[in-house]
DNA sequence: TATTAGCACTCGAACAAGGAGAGTGCTAAT
DNA sequence: ATTAGCACTCTCCTTGTTCGAGTGCTAATA
């Protein structure tokens, strides 16, 4: 669809772009890729490029610059023969990651980071999703009259914990012979199922007669709705340094988009079921105010199945190159951690 | 070393400028606060005020605008008189966090978005500090091969746990005696006190010919530097809204400062020690990257000893007298929650 | 003596005009 | 098919000008 000069030519204007922005001129092209044409020659094709959507005049005698469809065009290109991951990234990464295995949310949060200041755009990370994890075991442990500790400890070291009130007192004992009768009846099953399972057996009233059931179900009642992924983001700052973070009403409408963490939860939750990196790039984004940016995220598995995402968002005038590397590894990197560390 | 009318000609400057911003002239206050004085008048006292340095000029020929001690002045004047809490703050407060007691965690987060919301400043809480929280109980349980879940319950139903890794694999009777050793051992003593313990046993030998203790040691070792508190900040694109965060480059400063979360929570520490609500003005503040802005933070308390703190981040044209008592409001209120909840 | 009215002055914001520069589109030559 | 040349367009920057708000000072006033 396009000749080969065409795309060097727009691969040449995006990289200029994206090197520093402002419109890029057929002068500017010819200089930093001497393909051994004139200007003029460039002109011409840049027009046509135009024709096609890929390129955009701010204005008349101006020079070029990406439209959406042309970032598209160069990250599908692009994919074709991308780099062999870096092999320097892969090392810093699980360099840095290594020392913080033993939770899983200051684990996520260090990703994040990374993630940022390795690309300097905005890094994000979400936690496992509690409802496809499988339940290991639950702990019930008394901590004030009438309340006790509910432990969750699943697959994936994903502790949860919850303090809830009961109507009676309960003894050591009787708490352990509640978690035995929980664990025996869930565990290994996902919270999901649990959580399903509770409800049908509450809508059944016969079931009830028994009093360790009742006080069972009532405790996982409240338990097993807690399924809130957390979300880390970072390098919010970093970012800001970006000329193209200038417009302020476009910044505070991605921080509102960014503080509001359940649009981007919903957001990423989808991604998790694709697979490897998905680049969203301006007006392809789902979100309205995500639409002046780029967003790359990619999903983490354990085992097979994809238990959350990470991500980057900046600026459509993106390095998609080693934004997209950057992730991919990442997201390989937590899946291993998660599927190997047991 | 005021006298009335000067107050309260400061006092109408600061809350014009409050309510509106841009240098505001003489003729403004006589509109505002008809004292019956004429614009002249009031020009004569503006220019004593300068003298003493409470106003400014941006230059010759424009209003006045409150410096830094004329805020001050203005809050400690302020503080005098303040009025009466207002009790639809305390009472939407306390509708809106009710709900949320099972979580120490996601409750302050809630905390920290409330107080954005009500100021339309930044909110930030930080979740209480673990080293002079009481260890409760300890619980151990096994997880996989080699590694076991330690939960910490402490007198604040704050709740840590963490995965360890162990030498030789333990059974669930190993774990539970080793637990009862900790518990009897450290029970009731704070998380402080517990790891200087273990620092100083740890260096005695004689003490570790035991296999428990031994193990026990190395265990604590493991799980009680755990003292990082949380840190929970909203509102900054709600804060980007106002006409004060139009400089893209304070905004970056800021932004940095808050990501790095020690450095605010060392700062909050630092509060926690203090009583009541502690303002600071623009160049008051120990962080030059806030010196734009103002700081009114307050520790909250379980009993008596204080805990945690929070606090507001807004331009130093703030809404003294509304955030003041928004914030003292809401310590009392989570204090309320950390000391009677048991 | 404290206050006020009047007036000249200052300074910034907003707008207009003009020049410089970069880049284009088109046409004719190669 | 490519290129050189040229006229044209548009932004950016600078400069100049006006307008208005607000001050400081001085003289008049209660």
């Amino acid at each position: 669809m396009l000749d080969d000069r065409s795309k060097q030519i727009l691969q040449a204007v995006i990289q200029l772009y994206i090197s520093s922005p402002g419109p890029v001129g057929s002068r500017a092209v010819t200089k930093k890729f001497p393909i051994g044409l004139s200007p003029a020659t460039i002109r011409n094709i840049m027009s046509d490029l135009e024709d096609m959507g890929f390129l955009r005049q701010p204005h008349t005698s101006a020079g070029r610059v990406p439209t959406d469809s042309g970032y598209r065009y160069y990250v599908d290109a692009l994919a074709a023969d991308r780099p062999d991951p870096d092999t320097e990234f892969a090392s810093e990464l699980s360099r840095k990651l290594e020392l913080i295995r033993t939770d899983v949310n200051s684990f996520l949060d260090s990703a994040s980071r990374m993630l940022s200041e390795l690309s300097h755009y905005i890094g994000i990370s979400v936690s496992p999703n509690a409802g496809q994890t499988t339940l290991s075991r639950i702990e019930l442990v008394p901590y004030r009259k009438n309340q006790i500790a509910v432990i969750l400890i699943t697959d994936e070291a994903v502790i949860r914990n919850r303090i809830i009130s009961v109507d009676q007192e309960m003894s050591r004992e009787d708490l352990n012979r509640l978690a035995g009768y929980i664990n025996e009846r869930f565990g290994g099953h996902t919270l999901d199922d649990i959580r399903k399972t509770i409800l049908e057996e509450m809508a059944d009233e016969r079931v009830l007669c028994d009093d360790l059931i009742t006080e069972a179900m009532s405790i996982c009642r409240n338990v097993f709705p807690v399924s809130e992924s957390d979300i880390f983001i970072s390098g919010v700052s970093e970012a800001l340094t970006l000329p193209d973070f200038c417009d302020i009403g476009r910044i505070r409408g991605l921080l509102r988009t960014i503080e509001d963490k359940h649009v981007i939860l919903s957001l990423l939750e989808k991604i998790s079921e694709t697979d490897s990196p998905q680049v969203f790039i301006g007006s392809e984004n789902p979100l309205d105010e995500l639409k002046q940016f780029s967003l790359i995220a990619a999903p983490y598995r354990e085992g097979s199945r994809p238990i959350g995402a990470i991500a980057i968002i900046g600026p459509t005038r993106m390095n998609y190159s080693q934004a997209i590397t950057l992730v991919d590894i990442t997201a390989k990197f937590i899946t291993d951690i998660f599927s190997y560390s047991r």
